[in-house]
DNA sequence: AATATTTTTTAGACAAACCTAAAAATATGT
DNA sequence: ACATATTTTTAGGTTTGTCTAAAAAATATT
């Protein structure tokens, strides 16, 4: 149905929109994909016209109900195949996202909704992300970034923004992990830092990571 | 290292190197992969400068030790996943074979390691065949074509020749199976048919069956 | 509002992998 | 051995997805 190359297009574009249904620049498209924004404009057009996208020159782009199918339905396989690395083989959560890279994109439903009866049709990959179901439901939760909780709230560690192997390394050496419980005990003015206590223990925390750490509130 | 399609190329010329170390012609080549011979002729020209095949005009071609094991290394892959896609997600042997084309071309030397300890080593895939291991080894046994053996003589089924869903769904309707015992009761010279003995009893077999199913001699 | 800057598009090229049609080399039949 | 047939290669073209450089549009600055 659509090459390599068109489904990374409109993966980007989904991932991109997230925040603002606007349509989404030539530039940022080319950014994530580390490409040009002449060819950015090139597969565009193409997309355009097997109606992907929705595409008005110099306005940018958005996907239509087709393409956010699709983008739904690879970025399924991608957590999928994810669950199946951590869970089976033995990968850890900061190694997976190269390979997933490539599995997402065999074409075989069957292999898709056999590999998720096989691993008990998990909700989440490791890194937290939901995992839509085979009708391209995408179950949606609450989700704050740590670095914008007040002190004395607490909730428990969902997801990461970013999925470096640096930050999920870090992350790794503290123990922190998703579904631990954290509490802000403080916020340092000068430096953006935090303190959280997890574990019943203490732990300082930079902004950038607390910018990075996505914490589901309990009350 | 490689692209998908000099993968291809690379396998194709591999088993069709199987029979005779000569060199394999562009027409043999073109028509297994269902391309031109002018096609086949660019490509040959390009993989030989890659050394992964030698290469004289209007000679054919042969593999380098390079190519062999690059040839090795991707049908360990095909296999394993085959093994994988039957043993653990309830596909049939005549369903692997599309999806095994995908996945032979996935690039990772963690995940084909790990999925082979997680499959516990096999040696063979659904269809009898032997699965390289990790250092390119080839375990070869000796078999023969059922059509090739005489009247008393017995054996184990062992692979098949041909792995259309056509001739795999037809040996499960008869309950021909990897692993069971026959025993060859007569040769109808007129058709050149078989009588075999399976699980006690006696069924028939066209010559084209006995031509497309491997038996290792028993004594 | 006019100018400067940034973003986006167009125009033209390139590599990979394929194609058709024609030419060259090899193989075959008598 | 020579004509014929087959195989293989060459020459030139197409599509996909990329690029650079320049032009056009949109946005920002003063």
């Amino acid at each position: 149905m659509f090459s390599q190359s068109e489904e990374n297009y409109i993966k980007t574009i989904f991932h991109l929109g997230g925040i603002s249904a606007k349509g989404i620049s030539t530039n940022a498209i080319a950014k994530k994909l580390n490409t040009k924004a002449s060819s950015v404009t090139d597969m565009i057009k193409k997309l355009s016209e097997k109606e992907v996208v929705l595409y008005k020159k110099y306005q940018g782009v958005s996907l239509t109900e087709l393409g956010k199918k699709t983008a739904v339905n690879i970025i399924r396989k991608h957590r999928l195949w994810e669950v199946f690395l951590v869970n089976k083989l033995n990968f850890s959560w900061d190694e997976v996202h190269e390979v997933a890279e490539q599995l997402e994109h065999i074409n075989s439903a069957k292999l898709i909704n056999e590999l998720d009866a096989f691993l008990d049709y998990p909700k989440r990959d490791p890194h937290g992300d939901p995992i839509p179901d085979k009708d391209g439901n995408l179950q949606f939760v609450e989700k704050s970034l740590l670095a914008t909780l007040n002190i004395k709230e607490k909730g428990i560690c969902i997801g990461v923004e970013d999925s470096s192997s640096e930050f999920l390394q870090f992350l790794d050496k503290h123990e922190i992990a998703l579904g631990k419980n954290i509490e802000i005990i403080e916020k340092e003015p000068f430096d953006g830092s935090f303190t959280i206590k997890m574990d019943n223990k203490l732990l300082n925390i930079s902004n950038k990571i607390a910018n990075n750490l996505y914490i589901q509130k309990t009350q």
